[in-house]
DNA sequence: CTCTTAACTTGATTGATTCAAGAAAAGCGC
DNA sequence: GCGCTTTTCTTGAATCAATCAAGTTAAGAG
């Protein structure tokens, strides 16, 4: 949890003005790991009640065009965002219940950006997305073995 | 490009009903590989001009939860179909123009799903999608080697 | 040929995201 | 500190993929 003068520094060293509006989007993204846009508005609205959805939305793609978050956007749910940038990370999302959770590479370099035909294309990046089920679900529907209920997957 | 009658023994393998509508998707999806749900409405359309957008909603989404097509979301793209299932293969999106192209797997088998740190999540599938450029955005953009104009990456 | 059920049509609705124009305020030089 | 310029924010509307709902049509079983 950085504090507001380190915010502050991030925005100067990015090349942006430091506004209220910025520090809070900026807190919330730090404070609430992949959460989407809705819940990053409501989360700055704690502090900022009366900003603006549109200023959200702005201040996010200023933050994503300078670097300071990444932009994500993974497949079934609306975008999301998150503080941790500059190193190549990848998700994990929950088919049951959607949790998203960060993956260090498996491979310490660059995994899987080796393709075997690349079809001329010139690769810079790799993203993985991982396709399963997060420790609560798994629990929930290994252990479920009494059938009385739609174990809901 | 299966004919008609191979069509008709998918479905039918599938336990979906033969109907028109199924039939002209199919041969969409088939015909334009990575095709937006638009673009295969259009192409529907072709061949069947009072064909409903929810029609070829229903008929995508019955072909997807059956295993007969591929549902893939781009980031930044709205949802798009495949007719290539039961293999593992991913993606490359071109950063400049959106073109897709097909990839096989790096390694042959499941290359990615030995994530370092799954925090506990029980992985059954990795996709990835690599970004790059396509061949012909990659001429464009290094060819133009003179600095007269932004090359737009 | 009839019946049942799945598929399709029509029309409205949702909801994330974007667009546009004007008002506010950040940070510059003085 | 003070005004100026530019960026940022507010307000309000618009877009568009996707979904929902209710009624009609037609596929396939018997």
């Amino acid at each position: 949890m950085p504090s507001t003068v380190e915010y502050e520094n991030l925005l100067r060293d990015a090349e942006l003005r430091v506004t209220q509006p910025r520090l809070a989007v900026l807190d919330a993204v730090y404070e609430n790991p992949h959460a989407d846009t809705n819940s990053i508005i409501e989360t700055v609205r704690g502090d900022l009640p009366d900003v603006s959805h549109q200023a959200v939305y702005d201040v996010l793609k200023a933050f994503t065009d300078a670097g300071l978050v990444r932009h994500i956007q993974p497949p079934g749910s609306v975008a999301r965002y998150e503080s941790r940038v500059g190193d190549n990370h990848h998700h994990i999302v929950c088919r049951s219940c959607g949790a998203i959770a960060d993956v260090d590479c498996a491979v310490g370099h660059a995994p899987c950006l080796s393709a075997s035909n690349d079809h001329g294309f010139v690769i810079d990046e790799a993203e993985v997305v991982y396709r399963g089920l997060c420790p609560a679900c798994a629990t929930e529907s290994s252990s479920a073995q009494s059938p009385r209920k739609e174990s809901r997957v």
